[in-house]
Formats: C-alpha cells, sequence, structure tokens
DNA sequence: TTCATAGTTCGATCATAACCGAAGCATCGA
DNA sequence: TCGATGCTTCGGTTATGATCGAACTATGAA
C-alpha cells in the first residue's frame, strides 16, 4: 500500500471549528493571545487552551510567553500556505462563513497572506510581473507548486524599489515563491520578496493593515502606485 | 466579525484517517474504484462509499462511472496542492505511514478487459494511436469521459489490418471507447474496434488467453507486432 | 433466465473528542 | 502580602460521526 506522510492528524486538527477559526484569523501571521482566540472561536477559554495545546503540538502554531499573556502565531509560511488552499477549496464548495458582509469586497481586493499582499491587485501584479518577465514562471505537470524565479531585469526592477536583494538572499527562505490566491484562485507573490514588498509599502505608508483583521487598505499614494506598477508604467 | 471561507468542513473531511489515505493514494492523479479506495483505507466497503460519498459532495472527488465500476479521481489540482501542502507539514510533524504491497505484473501487462485488451501494452498503444491521429480524441471540461473517433487515415489503419469496419459500423455498439484501465489508470481502446482489434490477434495467433485468468500472453510473432504499433512502424 | 460482482442505503452500536464547571497555577500591580 | 487577571488541568457529560451487518439495486457473465 503506502509509504509517505500521515495527513489525517494535521488536517483532523484544521477540521474542528473552533481551531479552524483560530487558525484564519492567525493567517494575517499576528500573533493573538488564548483569550482573543477563545473568543474568536467562539468557545469558552478552558476549551480554547486545549485546543491551542493541540495546535502546538501539532506544530501548526507556536507560543510565546510574554508575562501572564501568551501570544499565538502560526508557526510558518507553510502553515499560511496550506489554509490558503483550504480557503480556495472551500470557497469553491461554497462554505462560507458569512454571506458578503461589508467588508468581503475589501477582502478579496487586497489582503494580508501571512506576511505577504493576496487578492485580486496582488494577483493581477502577479500576472504583470510574468508577462514583463520580472518573474519567470515554470509550470509543473500537474499546475500546483509552480516555481517561480527573479530575473535580471526583475533584479533591477526590484533594487529600484529599494529592496535589498542581497540580504534577502542570505536568508534561508526562499525569494520567490508562487502562493494559490482564495478569491480569485490563481497566484501570487510568496516568498521573502513577497514579505519585503509588503514591508516597503507598509515603511513608505503607501498601505495600512486593519487592526484584528486581514484587510489591507491603501492610501491614496498607495493606490497609484500599485495600478502603475500593474499597468506596466513604473 | 467572522468573514471568508470556512475551511473547517473541508478539513475535516480529510482529517478522516481512511478518507485521508484514499485521497493520498489518489493524490498522483490516477482513478481507483470504490473497493481499492476501501481496502486502501482499510475499511470495509459499506464505509468506504459513505465516505467517497461525502468526499465527492465536498467537492474534492469526482466519480467516473464505467459499467458496474465506480471509478473515483480527484476533482482538481487545486485538491492535490492542498494535499501537498498538508504532506509537507504532515512530513514536519514527524507523522508518517509505512506498508507494502505485490501485484501479479503479467497481469498488468496484458489482460483482457471484458472484450478487449487492456495493461500497459494497450494504453501505450492507445497513446500511440492518438498521437498518429489514427485516433481521435476530444476532451471534456473536466477529463472525465473522453470521447474517441476514427479518423480518416485511421480508416485505412484498420483496413489495412482486414479488420471489416462496415460490419462493425452496422451493430448498435458503439465502434470506438475509451476504458480507463485497471492497473494505469490511464484509457486504452474499448468499444467495437478495440474487441475487433483482440479478436484479429487471437485469430492470427499472435495472442491467446489464459485459461482461468485475464492474463493474455503474446506470442514471439505478437510481441514484434504489438511493438512495431507502438512503435509506429507498421 | 440465473448467478456473481460492484456498490449503496439503512439501522444500530460504539468510541472519540468537544465542551464547560471547578479548581489550580502563574504573573502582575499595589 | 493580597487580590486580580491570564491561562491550564481535571473530571464528567454529551454529541457527533465512524463503523459494520444486512438488505437492496445495478451491471456483467454464462
Amino acid at each position: 500500500m503506502k509509504v509517505g506522510p500521515d495527513i489525517a492528524p494535521i488536517a483532523a486538527l484544521v477540521g474542528d471549528p473552533a481551531r479552524a477559526s483560530m487558525l484564519s484569523v492567525l493567517s494575517n501571521g499576528r500573533a493573538l493571545t488564548a483569550t482573543e482566540l477563545a473568543q474568536e472561536g467562539g468557545v469558552t477559554i478552558q476549551t480554547a487552551s486545549s485546543h491551542l495545546s493541540k495546535l502546538v503540538a501539532g506544530n501548526l502554531l507556536v507560543v510565546n510567553k510574554q508575562g501572564r499573556h501568551r501570544y499565538y502565531r502560526l508557526k510558518g509560511p507553510e502553515v499560511a500556505a496550506m489554509l490558503e488552499s483550504l480557503m480556495g477549496l472551500a470557497a469553491d464548495a461554497g462554505h462560507m462563513r458569512v454571506r458578503t458582509g461589508p467588508k468581503d469586497p475589501a477582502l478579496r481586493r487586497a489582503r494580508v497572506c501571512y506576511d505577504h499582499l493576496a487578492g485580486d491587485l496582488s494577483v493581477d501584479l502577479f500576472d504583470r510581473l510574468v508577462t514583463r518577465k520580472i518573474l519567470r514562471l515554470s509550470k509543473t505537470d500537474n499546475g500546483a507548486d509552480d516555481s517561480v524565479m527573479l530575473s535580471g531585469k526583475g533584479r533591477a526592477y526590484f533594487a529600484d524599489l529599494g529592496i535589498d536583494l542581497e540580504a534577502l538572499a542570505g536568508k534561508r527562505r526562499p525569494l520567490c515563491k508562487a502562493c494559490l490566491d482564495w478569491s480569485v484562485r490563481r497566484n501570487h507573490l510568496a516568498g521573502g520578496l513577497g514579505a519585503a514588498l509588503l514591508n516597503h509599502f507598509y515603511e513608505r505608508k503607501l498601505a495600512r493593515r486593519e487592526p484584528e483583521s486581514r484587510i489591507v487598505t491603501l492610501s491614496a499614494r498607495g493606490e497609484k502606485k500599485l495600478a502603475a506598477m500593474i499597468a506596466g508604467q513604473d
């Protein structure tokens, strides 16, 4: 029969509604306390405590003890990617937690996916960067994990933006990665470069993150800048 | 306020050990029958039937009915990608499975499928006939039921072999049909033409059927002939 | 036709795990 | 030292859903 990883225990962890809510709210890459996560999951703090222990034991979360608070966050980008792929399938199957609330369009347009930008704008940008040959894309057989590389032209492009590629190359994390977007079901840019790009927007006050949410709000200048990047007029 | 896709139902589907095993073995993109998947999951066929219904309802699998068999396969590459990301995390957390099992090589190579040839050789032949435009294949959206037609070139090809296409066309049975192969999970040629082709091999003593078995044994001449057909040198 | 095989549906059993109350532990501020 | 807060652990209840036997439908084989 089979040799390989046993996905059932991990999936079962995500399969509980309370835990799934906790993981969803943590997929913006931030850290939250046990009490906050209990409220998010709609359970008492005792129950939440049990859930959180299991998530830590299952290598999905890490905990950071600060005084009498315990801050939980996703263990890494791989966890966020797994959650995103589940969100895509859930949206496909019509499983929604809230039917198109007012925040929903904003969430679809621009949101944080762990530590990089996701949503319509991010997907459009990714497509454009590929057609401009700033990113080089190589498809795999099953179309699942596309590998992304930065071209020579791309290096100049991001250096012009003021992003330190040398520093990023030194990290263990891959520079470029394609991440499947749940709302559009197309790729956006992840990896160190994706994170650096979002950080670039934060630093220059082109974008800010809404508190307690995954929504990213662009300033007027930010809108203009991103539109120019997508149009290829920068 | 909670906004976005609800990942819990999907993850819970994957979270059951029996279903997870089924999904894992299907993640090579091939199709398996309900009975095979039951064995894979280590449950009875009744239980497997229940699991498979849920997986289809949850948009993770699609089912392809062929005779009294039901072939289940992953709905799409997004499902495979989700499973892949889960496998990465599972391996990370040290969750592994181990088991092994054998199968009959002769049966895999060439066997009877109802009244036509199946197995590795037959699948290879089918592929070759398509690339040589002897058969014309039109894929459907989901890739499930492929329809096959005989081209003009194909009519000449089979007429040269001495197969009476006029007689076959008179029958109610469809001339060409794609049949999903049990061992390779790819298509081979079925229908009246598939049956006629196997019969052609029987008549010319190129092949004979083993008693009490589905195994088809090729004579030396038969091996040569079939190899030539697959190589396109006939 | 009759038999065999593939698969589904129903019903009952049973095990797991989610849940919360209560109690306990740890940290902070005063 | 004390009380307040953040969180964990324990124990008992409960509900969900996985499981399989038996009966049923559908298709193929003879």
